[in-house]
DNA sequence: GCGCCGCATGACAGCGCTTGCATAGCCTAC
DNA sequence: GTAGGCTATGCAAGCGCTGTCATGCGGCGC
């Protein structure tokens, strides 16, 4: 009871006057051993706090009961976290513990590929929220492990993510179903090296507008150098003579700038401009925002779930899975704009 | 170079044409390898992707090279997740694995402090974002491996925290300064057993009123039934016959909500409502919210040096550190609103 | 020219656990 | 009564690494 050393499995063995072998098979729950034993080593082990080295039991069996998963961007970003909460929870579930490996700069990118240190030291790698290059997906194969895709699609390996096309045209549909005919896609600008889906989403955007015969002229696009850039996307609004009337934009995270900025310089959502988000990021609902809301969760359980089977030895029932997305509709999507009500600008 | 089997210590070995001690020693950068070898290892181990087995390692040295974090609550949220991007990076540069072990509710709570599964399984704790019960205190004294506690006051172990109670009393006082006279504390319940340090944070709210001679009456305090509660805090103030001219909140993401809900109505910060937040959230930015800030960064890179120290066997410079706060000013706060002109509520 | 020292390396035990195989005891069947 | 089988347990090897001790080899001193 002392918080000196902690104790082994022979000193539970000891303790139950077994051997250390009969512990091993009884704290598994084989039926091998007798009931009475188990109940006996149960409880030495319960008296001495005993706890399996999971070093020790890994290096024996090969497998370690610790999933890695690849995070690209801070651990503090809601989607990261909200992925990891959920991954948590299904590993958990099964005695798995979770090892975080994260990624922020090219520089730790090349890190993680030339070092792979989640080599031997996991049953399975679920590779979260960001695209690799071919050259870092044949490295990840060296690995030798299990791998999960989570939020991009590959075709040859287990992969969990949304439909970014189909998404992006429900919610481009769902503007110009309210009259709009001027339509930006408003997108950040990719930190150094990290492709995100905006490709399939800007992408779905311009599928949209064509079912609609709207693409006569090259799409609208405005880049805003990073996640916080709205008040660039604003600027370029007001600058232009044919400013449009929505916005479809990238993320959650760029939305609430851009309306944040929009709202500095007087100008209403959706009166003067309707705003559209992307994620369902939980502060979407304090800024009203319209979103296409993404399972976030759900894609974390999924491919917690795979990553299990596969560490298992197993092979998952569906290798690709394309989850579905829900248009959330708030206060930030509405009818154009009346042009003679519109503020001078 | 194919997916197949990871590789061990002895292929390398075999390869390098030397033996597996060798092999150790040269990984480990040890002086007793000749230049030549060692780079003949390295370059061996290059090859073949070769990676150290921690769990192999581990049950050698007696030393993992892993520190666990417990946290209370999501790891999706702000704090949590700012806290887990300090140490991460921190135990990075170490050669240290991050673990995670996470206790969202009481059933979580209770098992994690039966079963103590980080016991042998990392070399030091890091205890964030929630009070323990001395208890539980106890139970982790148990564990046998080095404990740190991060944002939470314990004189007889390693901590590091902020000291709420001269936060609190600096962003009362900077309301008082704006002629504030009749000031609210607004909080939210906790969840189920779990203490944040709201207790300190109203002890030097309440102390400042004091020392300003305001504490005539029993203090304003207005409890929101969760952090999104912002709606029922509004409701309080509007149906009071003498209600509050600013409100210092317990929580950044409680004054964003209370922000909302006051929005709702009509209520302008600063000119109907003085609002302070507490954290120095990400998005208190966005939202202009004036907030006492919290060095998150700087708490969590403390605890993991602290940590790295303990789990190296060392004893920390300073076992116990209060980190300073600081009192951001933006537009939520401001001066007493002139009575005449308040709406009418 | 021989013994000795120091450097570079190898052999080997052991970390704590799992698991195949051996064993002991008991029951059943003929 | 004895062979055979079944159940409950123990023994011991081995997982991949580290670290201690032993060894071999060249150079130096006298």
């Amino acid at each position: 009871m002392s918080g000196s050393e902690p104790s082994t499995m022979a000193e539970v063995a000891e303790r139950a006057g077994v051997s250390v072998s009969t512990v091993s098979r009884a704290l598994r729950g084989s039926p091998l051993v007798s009931p009475e034993t188990t109940a006996r080593v149960l409880a030495a082990a319960q008296e001495l706090s005993f706890a399996v080295s999971r070093a020790a039991s890994g290096l024996a069996t090969g497998r370690l009961n610790r999933i890695a998963v690849l995070v690209g961007g801070p651990v503090a970003s809601w989607f990261n976290g909200s992925i990891l909460d959920a991954i948590y929870d299904a590993l958990h579930a099964a005695d798995y513990e979770l090892s975080i490996f994260r990624i922020r700069d090219q520089a730790e990118r090349d890190e993680f590929f030339t070092a792979l240190p989640a080599r031997r030291n996991a049953d399975a790698l679920i590779v979260a929220s960001f695209a690799l290059t071919p050259g870092e997906r044949d490295r990840l194969g060296e690995l030798g492990m299990p791998l999960v895709y989570l939020n991009q699609r590959v075709d040859d390996a287990p992969s969990v993510s949304i439909d970014d096309v189909a998404a992006v045209r429900t919610g481009t549909r769902h503007l110009l179903n309210l009259g709009h005919r001027r339509l930006a896609f408003v997108q950040a600008q990719n930190a150094t090296g990290f492709v995100y889906s905006a490709q399939d989403r800007f992408d779905g955007f311009r599928a949209e507008l064509a079912a609609a015969g709207l693409d006569q002229e090259p799409p609208l696009v405005i880049t805003a150098p990073s996640l916080t850039g709205g008040q660039d996307v604003v600027s370029a609004i007001l600058a232009s003579d044919r400013p449009p009337t929505a916005l479809v934009t990238d993320s959650d995270e760029l939305a609430f700038s851009v309306l944040g900025a929009m709202a500095r310089v007087g100008l209403r959502a959706p009166e003067d401009l309707s705003v559209l988000g992307f994620d369902g990021h939980a502060m979407a609902d304090r800024f009203e925002l319209s979103t296409l809301a993404q399972p976030v969760e759900y894609l974390g359980t999924l491919a917690a779930t795979i990553a299990l089977t596969l560490a298992g030895g197993g092979t998952p029932d569906r290798p690709v899975v394309l989850a579905p997305t829900r248009l959330v509709l708030r206060r930030t999507t509405g009818r154009v704009p009346d042009p003679a009500s519109r503020p001078a600008s």
